[in-house]
DNA sequence: CACTCATGCGCAAACGGTTGCGCAAAAGCT
DNA sequence: AGCTTTTGCGCAACCGTTTGCGCATGAGTG
């Protein structure tokens, strides 16, 4: 176990006090010139390396962004992270990564965690379903600056970063009624979900727009397990008025649907055309792909949710006014 | 600004000094059961979280692990990330992510960071096709405990845990030679990747094994692009012996070449048997999935990786015997 | 030559928590 | 009653770095 380098270290060994070491160090003008390049070569000589945990004692900071998000092996948050780490990583900041599994109990844990002044941010997309949100009310009690990604709970005064879905079901839906579809089914999340809320909404006033009728029968909520999502199709199917297009909830759902119609030998985009909404690299094996797909820019929310963590960071401390951005969707035709 | 609840405040508070606080806080039998409840409780009600910072400074330890890969969207690394994340969470651990992206230079830049004591101990997956090693060398000499991750590189002395392909690939071909398949095609990775010669390894050892001639015209190198994979299966289905099966270097290689068959009508599993290894979800949206996959325990390697960190740090230092885990790949027939 | 000012550096406190040691008072023992 | 032991707590140093302040020495000014 060798000696640990450190300011004093080569202090001793210059013959000076820490102080002057430090400040020659950072080129402080007050140190001559003589002393700075002493100090630094014999800094770069020993392999010195600055303890970043004694900076941050001293600064109160500690360069770490929580980011806590659901399941990281969902590509929709891999993408995220990516950006995320991107930007964080340029900055100096390191990542620390935290999964709920979509648990509430384990955000809670999560987030005592990082009550300990153990990050100087939190980044969060909260666990499906969630509806107690003492836990993150609490760390910005604690004046820890919090922004909500994706997910966004209603009653938290954070900052929000999102994708407009409604926009997004709203746009797919208008176009698939331009391509002369009539009877567009809506295949849903679960209601629980404000993602679902927000496709419905979309959906139906593009309908309503388009002058076609709103029908319940064309509006199933599946609860995202392939049986139901099955079902819920064959029952989309069997139905008198059966629809000519299907505006999935997400590929997943997209990709069960599509093996319903299949078992129906109904052809994928011809007798039954799907628009989806992007869980990204998925849509790349699906034979075929949906006809459009709705970007929901992961990415950019994920650097964007940066971008305003360390403005506030920087900004020091009104911590009262909170940002809001809604990323437009994409309607990405394939 | 609300000032920051200290140990040195709650002392005050109650007219104690502020070891005494501390050491109620710890339960220390030295201190009477009056004084701890008093201060458990006005700790409690002041909302006093103690200062991980600077426990760290004075530990020395910063109770972070950085995990090093290359991509985490890839699912293989996500896995890993979820079996590092559930255990180093469990034990009070936080996991700070960086990805490489594949690029040396990234990575470097990356391992310089780590360099400032600012983790306990490092987990990672090198870039692909990465050669030189010495900023992995620099951190193993400033003493930070170092586990590689699957991509095991030659030369560094460190702790290892992987799995063994060269078995998964010999357990692939036997199991297609097996169900009586003669001529076993390998669509290999690239060969700068050391898993590309573990596959070839193994691949040829079970048909050596059982007695089928080893030949070039069947083995071929894909850049793991599309268009090559899919040039190089056209190259091995025109070729006078067609292979009747073939052992895919992932499901990506798989996949394309899957449509590569189809393009010619041949049936999938049917007319060309696929066996491959596993990039787990995928398999579930291919139609048909392939035969049989190789599973590689992700996940369990990052348990793995993180128990055999833990140790190490908990073992003090004697950092000269590194652990070697070859965790055993399973044939998973669909 | 007295005076100001710039130069170059060190002292010491601070960040928040931990811990070895010591000291006094209370308790136990003979 | 005199001794030892236990109980309960405080002092002070320490982790490594930063920084306000002050103190010398030397140079520049009138």
């Amino acid at each position: 176990m060798k000696e640990l380098v450190t300011i004093k270290a080569i202090a001793r060994r210059l013959g000076v006090s820490p102080s002057t070491v430090s400040r020659a160090l950072q080129d402080h003008p007050r140190i001559s010139l003589n002393t700075r390049e002493a100090v630094h070569t014999l800094a770069r000589q020993l392999n010195y390396f600055p303890s970043i945990t004694a900076r941050n004692l001293k600064s109160g900071k500690t360069g770490i962004i929580a980011v806590v998000l659901p399941e990281i092996r969902e590509n929709f948050f891999s993408e995220i992270i990516n950006g995320i780490e991107e930007l964080a990583f340029d900055r100096g900041y390191t990542v620390a990564l935290y999964q709920s599994h979509d648990k509430v109990e384990r955000e809670e844990r999560i987030f005592t965690g990082l009550a300990s002044q153990r990050v100087d941010g939190i980044l969060v997309s909260v666990a499906k379903e969630t509806q107690r949100f003492g836990h993150i009310q609490a760390v910005i009690d604690r004046q820890i600056p919090v922004v909500l990604l994706d997910r966004i709970p209603p009653g938290i005064l954070a900052h929000r970063v999102g994708c407009d879905m409604e926009r997004g079901a709203y746009e797919a839906t208008k176009w698939l009624a331009g391509r002369g579809y009539k009877r567009i089914a809506l295949l849903n999340g679960p209601i629980a979900l404000v993602a679902s809320e927000d496709r419905y909404r979309g959906y139906v006033k593009a309908l309503l727009e388009e002058d076609l009728p709103v029908e319940n029968a064309l509006i199933k909520r599946v609860d995202l397990t392939t049986p139901d999502i099955v079902e819920k199709m064959n029952q989309l199917l069997q139905s008198a008025t059966r629809p000519d297009a299907v505006l999935a909830f997400n590929d997943y759902v997209a990709l069960d649907a599509m093996r319903a119609c299949r078992a129906h030998n109904l052809r994928i985009n011809v007798d039954v055309g799907f628009v989806s909404f992007a869980n990204l690299p998925l849509t790349a094996y699906m034979d075929p792909p949906p006809l459009a797909s709705v970007e929901q820019h992961p990415f950019k929310m994920g650097v964007t949710a940066v971008e305003i963590l360390l403005e506030t960071l920087a900004g020091g401390g009104d911590s009262t006014d909170f940002q809001t951005v809604m990323l437009a969707p994409e309607l990405v035709v394939a």
